[in-house]
DNA sequence: CAATGTCCTAATGTTAACATTCAGACAATG
DNA sequence: CATTGTCTGAATGTTAACATTAGGACATTG
C-alpha cells in the first residue's frame, strides 16, 4: 500500500524546478542580494527559457520563503529584519521538536543510516559556505526521517531562509569553528541513535542558540531571548 | 454589520487569485471530491479565463495541500488517508501551542477583540458548513494574533487541509453539536484573555481531540493516539 | 490466450505576442 | 518653491498557439 518509500522520485520535475534551482543558487551566491529585484525577462534572458517557467519558478521560491512578490510590482529577494530571525528561530524550534519525537518514535535503521552520512559528510566540508550546505543537508536527513509529510513541507518552506540566514551570518573564525559544528551535529545525531528524547530536544535547542547567538543582539524588543519556559 | 470587513487590506492578488478562491469553492461544495483530476482547460473554460491563471492558481492550491501535481499528469483533488489526518493533528498540534503562547506573551488588545468578534459569529451559524467556516475563521484570528508571519504561513499550509477535513468528516447531531462547539471556542477564547497558558494550551489541546476523535479509529499502526508525553 | 509492441489521443509543458498597470519624470500652477 | 497633474516607459499580467509527453487501445506474435 503505502510503499512508496522513494525519498527523491521528483527526477523530472519539468523546467521551472530547474529554473528555480539555478535562481536560488544566484541568490546564495550573492547575485542577487536582500531586497534585489527579480525581473522576469531579466531572468528568462539569462537562462533562456521564456517567461512561463521563471514565472513558476519564482512562486516556487515563493514558497520557500526566499522572495516575496507584490501584484504588478514583481518580486524581490527577501530582506531579514531581526524580526524574521527570531520568527525562523521559533518556528524551527517548534518543527524540530516535533521532527525529533518523531524520529526517535519511530524512524527506520536506513533514516538513521542516512543522517549518519550527513554528519561523515561534515569533515570533509572545507568552506563555510559548504559547512552551512551540509548542516542543511543534515537536518533535512533529520526531516526525512521523521516521515511526516507535512512537516518536512513546513520545514522547506522556511529550509532556504535558514540557509541565506546562516550563509549572510558573516561568520566566526572558519578554522576551528568547522570543527566544532561537525562535532555538535555528530552529538545530535548519537542523541537520536540513543533515542533519548530529553538530550536529543536539549542538544538541539543548544544548536539553534549557537547558531543565532552569532547575532550580537536581536534588536526585537517584543520577543527578547528566544527562550521559551513553561 | 459591517459587510466587508477586511482584516488584510483589499490587496489585489490578480486573476489568479480570485480563480484559485473559486476553484477552492468549488471543492469544498463537493463539485471536485478527493481525487479528481482538475483539467486545466476544463477549469479554464469553465471560469471562463485562460490556461495561465488557472495554472497559478493551481500551484497556490498544491501550496495549501489542497491539490497534489505531478509533471505532465495534471493536479487531483488530494486525497486524506488516515496517517494524512494523524499528520495534520500532530502538526496542527505544535503550531498551536506556539500560536498560543505567542498571542498571550503579546497580543494587541484589537487581537484579542477579533477573536471575540469570531466567537460571537459562531452563535449565528446555522448549519454544519457554516460553522465549520467559523471555526477556522476564530483559528484565522489566533494566528492573526500572534503576529508571527512564518507561523501564519504555516497555518495557511494546512489551513484549507483541515477545512476540507472538518467537512467530509460526516458529522454529529448538529442540533447541540453547534452549541457545544461554540461554547468550546467561548471557553478557549476566554483563557486567551485570562492569559492563562496552561489552561489555554489544555483547552486548545481537548479541542483539537474533539474534532479529530469524531473519526472512529485512526487506523494508523504507526502513530498511536494523537497523544505527546514529555 | 497472454504478453508485448506500436500508435494515437488527450492532456500538460512551453513559447511568444498582446493588454494592463505602476512608478517616476517633468512641467504647469498655486 | 512646493504641489499636483499628466504623461511616458518599462515592467508585469494575460491570452492563444505550438511542442511534448503519458497512458491506453489495438493489433501482432510467441
Amino acid at each position: 500500500m503505502t510503499d512508496r518509500v522513494r525519498v527523491a522520485p521528483a527526477r523530472r520535475r519539468g523546467l521551472a524546478g530547474e529554473v528555480a534551482d539555478r535562481i536560488r543558487d544566484a541568490i546564495f551566491s550573492g547575485a542577487y542580494p536582500p531586497g534585489a529585484q527579480l525581473r522576469e525577462v531579466e531572468l528568462s534572458g539569462e537562462l533562456d527559457v521564456s517567461r512561463g517557467p521563471v514565472r513558476e519558478a519564482l512562486l516556487l521560491l515563493e514558497r520557500e520563503g526566499l522572495v516575496r512578490s507584490a501584484w504588478h510590482r514583481g518580486a524581490t529577494v527577501t530582506r531579514f529584519a531581526p524580526e524574521d530571525i527570531a520568527e525562523l528561530d521559533s518556528l524551527r524550534d517548534v518543527l524540530e521538536q516535533l521532527a525529533v519525537r518523531r524520529v526517535i518514535a519511530h524512524a527506520a535503521p536506513e533514516d538513521l543510516a542516512a543522517i549518519d552520512a550527513a554528519v561523515e559528510r561534515m569533515d570533509r566540508a572545507g568552506s563555510e559556505h559548504e559547512m552551512v550546505r551540509c548542516d542543511i543537508a543534515f537536518h533535512d536527513a533529520v526531516y526525512a526521517a521523521a516521515r511526516h509529510r507535512r512537516l518536512l513541507e513546513a520545514w522547506q518552506a522556511i529550509r532556504s531562509q535558514v540557509h541565506l540566514f546562516l550563509l549572510t551570518r558573516t561568520g566566526l573564525s572558519s578554522a576551528d569553528y568547522l570543527a566544532h559544528v561537525a562535532k555538535e551535529h555528530r552529538g545530535l545525531a548519537a542523541a537520536l541513535r540513543a533515542r533519548d528524547t530529553r538530550r536529543a530536544l536539549a542538544l538541539f535547542a543548544d544548536h539553534r542558540r549557537h547558531a543565532f547567538d552569532a547575532l550580537s543582539d536581536t534588536g526585537d524588543g517584543t520577543d527578547g531571548p528566544p527562550a521559551y519556559e513553561p
